[in-house]
RNA sequence: GCCGGCUUGGCGGAAUUGGUAGACGCGCUCGACUCAAAAUCGAGUUCGAAAGAGUGUGGGUUCGAGUCCCACAGCCGGUACCA
């Protein structure tokens, strides 16, 4: 390393400031009922996304958003709020459970040492969180909860009347069976097709499968019973109440397709006196529907497989079912097979045939299609390989436009009799009402969205809270006392290649009682961070998840209610934020909080890519370490780099030599109060005077201005455009003889959000001297406001141009009318030279910006 | 394929939302200080010798377009037969 003298002592007063906001609990934040807090000022909830405590700590993309909210944090604070700043870790997950299986060593002994290395990393920061809040998912006292509320889901089911959670207790007391509440739960068990990976010994997401498969594992389909969280049921409520959320639209949008909303309608078609049901979101065509396919797993393939197809069907359904759900959309090649059987259209009473294929998925829908080969492109494509018929039904309104595989809406009905001449938004209603009352089908909303896998093969999760009667096989709910349920100490928790886990080792723990045996399986991670922002409320509660007074302050009340900013990445767009707001909606069912959505306003901030403008990895070698960062530069640097690299949302590649340029900045601020005595220590220059004649000189014009700026720009969260505003007024001030004190103290006030350590050092040195300042804190300080007089010049600066170029600019007076301008324009001596010879038709005058002559 | 987003100097990015394109920073050039270098300070820096041209490309609206409209291209992200 270099013997370069650092620009200005970070390294001295950055862990000083660090060690006094700890030790005095600076940025701690009272809750209602608390000693000492002040219920007149406004709530503000300001909310990250806490980080997984991985082995390799931090990166340079968590102090991105962590920065981004901590400015807002401090500035909201010198404005008068109560800001609630918390910071907490999701410390259950996979890799701290693959490390222990490597090392041998229990999960949470790497999981405690990873959090402390994130907590030093965060506190080296300078990050204002009330750090009395912290949580981690995998405490026991967090567990509980998460637990807790688990068992509220198991107990709930949705009620389509109230469109609200309700307990299943109403269900009993109508007389309901033990079997039909089990079909009812928001948690419930099935038994369905996943990916499991026997050497593995977990199912696997979707996702997933491939990638561990690339890798040498094992992964196969099994019928496996499994958790499930009916996310389904709260489909509408998820898309609807999203609409009013202050969130980026394209979020919005993401999360609407994730759910996949379609209107359509059930058909009832016939099949040997049964009756098929399929799905379609165009009735419209009903009557170019011209043959059916069923999913090879749809339940009446065997029941009207024809003897002659029944070998070819079940051929077919076999491979079928080896292949992933990854695997069958590998190839959009159309395959399938005919079953021999034939369904009478309703419409019609025509009979059309009836195929299996693997385009058409079991879990949407019927799990069965009338297909319409003129106007679906899939139903075509497979018509067209099969040579089945084609019948035009839609006649498209661009008569340039061929009908073959014409999807469109914008089109008129033709072929379907009493449809005729219709519209196809008008003829999808008509159709829909007429199936209705002739009880062909009825009107029906769809969802792409599917119930939720909650259940995995792991040890490092919450255990489920729910015991098996070996007599009469059903589940039951423990009591709520026995919560935390902690997984039992193992030696060895390895899979085993049984589908039931490695908790199944536990054997003594497992036993329950005499009849009663303990669910082995263990909860996803997302289960923690579904309820975290709640947690941080009232993190101490043993009483409750929340006290109730608690939550209302800082959830409820105050305008717009729920968490007021939530800062972080795009790849939580569906998985988390879904997850989350379904949660939120079923304890807001129950009354437990007081906003129908969790986060009110959501910003994601953009990636930091490589110096080489590639995503950073470690085969890349192209990762930034913030601890090299902070140790050359200091941490005010890292965080001032990271919010002046461009707009918070945008994607962008990191610069080492940019982070040079933020810290000879900050070294400038430094230098223009503090300079070298001759033994090379630093002291107060003597540029900063407490002289004040009043006077409204450039400097405090430029520090008028930049208030002005760094408000507006934190308030709109374009913290680049602030900084360099924050440029400008240093360079203004190191040009100047002279800066008032009071001149330089605002100035290191509006950066003290961004560079909070050198700000509250200089602040300090110049308390000792000018003792007139305030002697605490600048965090703990009123944000500055500035003075609108100095903003107002008394000259403007006009552009002339000449058929819109740019050919001359004037002073004029700030008050100068519209009359005055344009003769001044006109009198321009290059205006002149530029019209000469031509015609004026036409002088338009922008006031206090520009004259542009009209001429030819 | 479908759905989003982006495209401005050598580089990261500004531009009061239709009104001086290139703020601020990096880099580079020159100068001051120094025996010298680093650091620091100061000047310059879109291209072009100039006329002029210039915000991915081509068209349009307008007195005036980076900004609005139409068409296209490239890159990035999401999604993947959802009937």
């Amino acid at each position: 390393m270099s013997e370069r003298k650092n620009p200005y002592p970070f390294d001295v007063f950055e862990p000083a400031w660090q060690a006094v906001w700890d030790e005095e609990k600076t940025f701690k934040v009272l809750n209602p009922g608390e000693e000492g807090f002040d219920a007149t000022k406004p709530k503000c909830y300001v909310l990250d996304m806490f980080p997984y405590p991985s082995g390799a700590g931090l990166h340079v993309g968590h102090p991105e958003g962590y920065t981004a909210t901590d400015i807002v944090s401090r500035y909201k604070r010198m404005n008068g709020y109560n800001v609630l700043h918390p910071m907490g870790w999701d410390s259950f997950g996979l890799p701290a459970e693959q490390y222990a299986i490597k090392t041998g060593q229990h999960p949470s002994i790497t999981t405690y040492a990873n959090i402390d290395t994130f907590r030093r990393q965060l506190k080296m920061l300078g990050f204002s969180y009330d750090w009395d809040r912290e949580i981690a998912t995998t405490d026991p006292t967090y567990v509980r909860w998460t637990q807790w509320i688990f068992l509220r889901l198991y107990h709930s089911y949705y009620n389509e009347e109230l469109k609200k959670a309700r307990p299943v207790s109403e269900l009993e007391a109508k007389g309901w069976t033990r079997e039909q509440i089990d079909n009812v739960r928001l948690a419930y068990v099935a038994e369905g097709m996943v990916n499991w990976s026997p050497d593995m010994g977990t199912v696997l997401a979707n996702e997933e499968a491939e990638e561990w498969k690339s890798k040498g594992h094992i992964v196969e389909r099994r019928k496996l019973r499994q958790w499930m969280l009916r996310i389904t049921a709260y489909a509408e409520r998820l898309i609807d109440e999203l609409e009013p959320l202050d969130w980026p639209e394209s979020i919005k949008l993401l999360q609407r397709n994730w759910i996949g909303k379609s209107m359509g309608a059930e058909v009832n078609f016939t099949c040997q006196g049964k009756t098929i049901t399929v799905y379609t979101t165009r009735p419209d065509t009903l009557f170019g529907a011209t043959y059916m396919v069923l999913s090879p797993e749809h339940e009446l393939v065997n029941e009207i497989t024809t003897a002659e197809q029944k070998e070819a069907v079940e051929a077919y359904q076999t491979v079928c079912a080896a292949k992933s759900d990854l695997e069958r959309t590998e190839s959009k090649d159309k395959t399938g097979v005919f079953t021999g059987a034939y369904a009478i259209n309703p419409v019609n009473g025509k009979e059309i045939p009836i195929w299996i294929a693997d385009y058409v998925l079991t879990g949407y829908g019927t799990g069965a299609i009338m297909a319409v080969p003129a106007h679906d492109s899939r139903d075509y494509e497979f018509a067209v390989k099969f040579g089945l018929p084609i019948i035009q039904v839609v006649q498209p309104d661009n008569a340039e436009t061929p009908w073959q595989d014409f999807c469109g809406y914008d089109g008129t009905m033709v072929n379907s009799e009493h449809l005729n001449g219709l519209s196809v938004p008008e003829a999808k209603k008509q159709m829909t009402a007429w199936l209705e009352e002739k009880g062909y089908g009825c009107g029906k909303v769809n969802y792409k969205l599917r119930d939720w896998l909650f259940s995995r093969q792991r040890y490092w999760g919450e255990p489920f809270p729910i015991v098996w009667n070996t007599k009469d096989g059903n589940h039951y709910a423990i009591p709520e006392s026995e919560l935390p349920l902690l997984q039992p100490e193992m030696e060895d928790f390895k899979p085993s290649g049984d589908p039931r886990g490695p908790l199944v080792k536990a054997t003594q723990w497992i036993q329950y009682s005499e009849d009663f045996t303990r669910e082995t399986n263990t909860m996803p991670q997302w289960a923690g961070s579904c309820w975290y922002y709640l947690r941080y409320l009232d993190p101490k509660n043993d009483q409750a998840f929340i006290d109730p007074e608690v939550e209302k302050y800082w959830m409820g009340g105050n305008n717009p209610g729920g968490v007021d900013l939530y800062v972080g990445g795009t790849e939580h767009a569906v998985l988390h934020l879904l997850y989350a707001r379904f949660w939120h909606k079923v304890l807001y069912d129950y009354g437990l909080v007081s906003t129908n959505e969790p986060f009110n306003k959501l910003v994601n901030q953009g990636l930091i890519l490589g110096e080489d403008s590639q995503k950073m990895s470690k085969s890349r070698g192209n990762v930034v370490n913030p601890d090299d960062i902070v140790r050359e530069y200091g941490a005010d640097s890292l965080r001032l780099y990271e919010m002046f690299m461009g707009p918070l949302k945008e994607v962008k590649p990191w610069q080492t030599k940019g982070v040079e340029g933020i810290s000879r900045f900050l070294a400038r601020v430094w230098r223009v109060a503090m300079a070298e005595n001759q033994e090379g220590e630093w002291e107060l220059s003597g540029k900063i005077t407490a002289e004040d004649n009043g006077e409204v000189t450039p400097v405090r014009k430029e520090v008028h201005k930049t208030i002005k700026k760094v408000t507006e720009d934190i308030e709109a969260m374009s913290f680049n455009t602030a900084i360099s505003k924050m440029m400008e007024c240093t360079n203004a001030m190191t040009g100047a003889a002279t800066v008032t004190v009071s001149d330089y103290v605002q100035l290191l006030h509006v950066l003290n959000p961004f560079a909070p350590h050198i700000t509250e050092e200089l602040y300090s040195i110049l308390c000792k001297q000018f003792t007139t300042l305030p002697a605490c804190q600048l965090c703990q300080q009123p944000w500055p406001t500035f003075n609108p007089e100095y903003l107002v010049e008394n000259t403007k600066e006009i552009v002339i141009q000449v058929n819109g170029k740019l050919r001359d600019k004037i002073t004029v007076a700030a008050d100068a009318s519209k009359e005055e301008v344009e003769a001044a324009a006109l009198a321009s001596a290059r205006v002149q030279e530029f019209t000469a010879g031509k015609t004026i038709r036409k002088v338009i005058v922008v006031p206090g910006r520009l004259v542009n002559i009209v001429a030819n």
